[in-house]
DNA sequence: ATGCTTTTTGACCACAGTGGTCAATCAGGG
DNA sequence: CCCTGATTGACCACTGTGGTCAAAAAGCAT
């Protein structure tokens, strides 16, 4: 963020997104102990210099992905709060689709995050850059608890019980709906997703018939 | 296999199990490409002169060491498709058991093969290692289909649905498990798991409630 | 054209780490 | 005491690393 070149903020758009999306792929994929530098320029068809002058160091040119990441995911997921809490599947369901819109839209971020959260990298991220991290996650699982309105969920099963089940039977879907989408990436690319959507509401139909009180369904 | 040289096969036990654990978890937890053959004989405290004696190069450590976790893989579950089929929720449960016993028993070579499933290292497995690992997984596949008695399932939705939804619940909640366990490893450690199972037990109780025909549950 | 500044290049650096080798040592049995 | 097989680790050529910097190129005002 800080440290930024000014040169690079000034520099066209789509340049500009071709240097990230390189060093965002190559972060995402490799790490960051595994990144190379020298890949990023290659890809980013920039040269080795030039990386250098715009970021001063691999160290900063991480933290400036995360700062640029953060910035995004957490301006998405703020959107995806502000919405007036329907029931609890529903909710899921909305959290998913801007999950989705994410993730389409910004999908080298998307990687790189994701690996950022899971690995250890995280060591590598300054203070701040850190605590802005920290406070997105803790954030989202917040608000996950907070507007989950759960007083439909079926009274002869523990409700914690049956938030997990639906958490995970949903993650799972979700899992399985990138898996055929990645197979048959005609569809993904064309953005026809809509049968895609249809067809997740149609489960999440079941679902409230599993899971819901009787009457309800 | 092949190309092991017989003295590392008559070294004591232990010794090679310090060898082949190291080498395990270098490559499970660096990929092929990463892992250093340095690291391996400095975790195993042997010279390299000798990692090069017994194997005799990476490629082949890396082939020995899947032909050994594969043996022992293949060999567990066998154990646990010879057991005559019981219910689907239940089969699970068992699998689930074993998967644990081995995790237990060979907790490097399950997260060698894990990696190794995930990732793209099959390409340095020679051909016939490479066969043998499709087959076993393809072998699991078949028998979790063949063995599993869905006939009990309810009826109002589709059983390849119910089927799915099961399977991710489980899941989800081995995930959950495992993640509680790292947290209290006390237990682990001393193998006072059977109030683990006891609850996962009652946790199937309710899958049933929610899956199974009424008044059979 | 002429300077002067800013942007851009890529050859180059010291260094770390790689898989693999091999002459030299060591251990132990005959 | 020697011989054979086990064992060592310094060493090799090589690849790739993050980072530098003199020099070239591009703008730009005059």
């Amino acid at each position: 963020m800080r440290a930024i070149n000014k040169v690079f903020l000034e520099l066209p758009e789509e340049k500009r997104r071709l240097i990230l999306n390189a060093a965002f792929t190559e972060f995402g994929e490799q790490g960051y102990a595994r990144a190379s530098t020298n890949r990023v320029v290659a890809q980013a068809e920039i040269s080795k210099g030039m990386l250098f002058y715009y970021f001063n160091s691999k160290n900063e040119l991480f933290n400036d992905l995360a700062n640029t990441a953060l910035d995004h995911s957490m301006e998405k997921y703020e959107e995806s709060f502000s919405q007036v809490n329907p029931d609890y599947i529903d909710w899921l369901y909305n959290l998913a689709r801007k999950k989705f819109e994410y993730q389409q839209l910004f999908p080298e971020e998307t990687r790189f995050l994701g690996q950022l959260y899971l690995s250890s990298d995280k060591d590598f991220l300054d203070a701040d850059t850190a605590d802005r991290f920290t406070s997105l996650i803790r954030r989202t699982q917040e608000q996950v608890e907070k507007n989950a309105d759960t007083s439909m969920l079926r009274t002869d099963i523990p409700h914690d019980i049956a938030k997990k089940m639906v958490g995970w039977v949903i993650e799972g879907y979700q899992n399985d709906m990138v898996a055929r989408m990645e197979a048959d990436a005609e569809i993904w690319n064309k953005g026809h997703l809509d049968p895609f959507w249809d067809e997740y509401y149609e489960f999440l139909e079941v679902l409230k018939h599993l899971f819901y009180k009787k009457g309800k369904a």
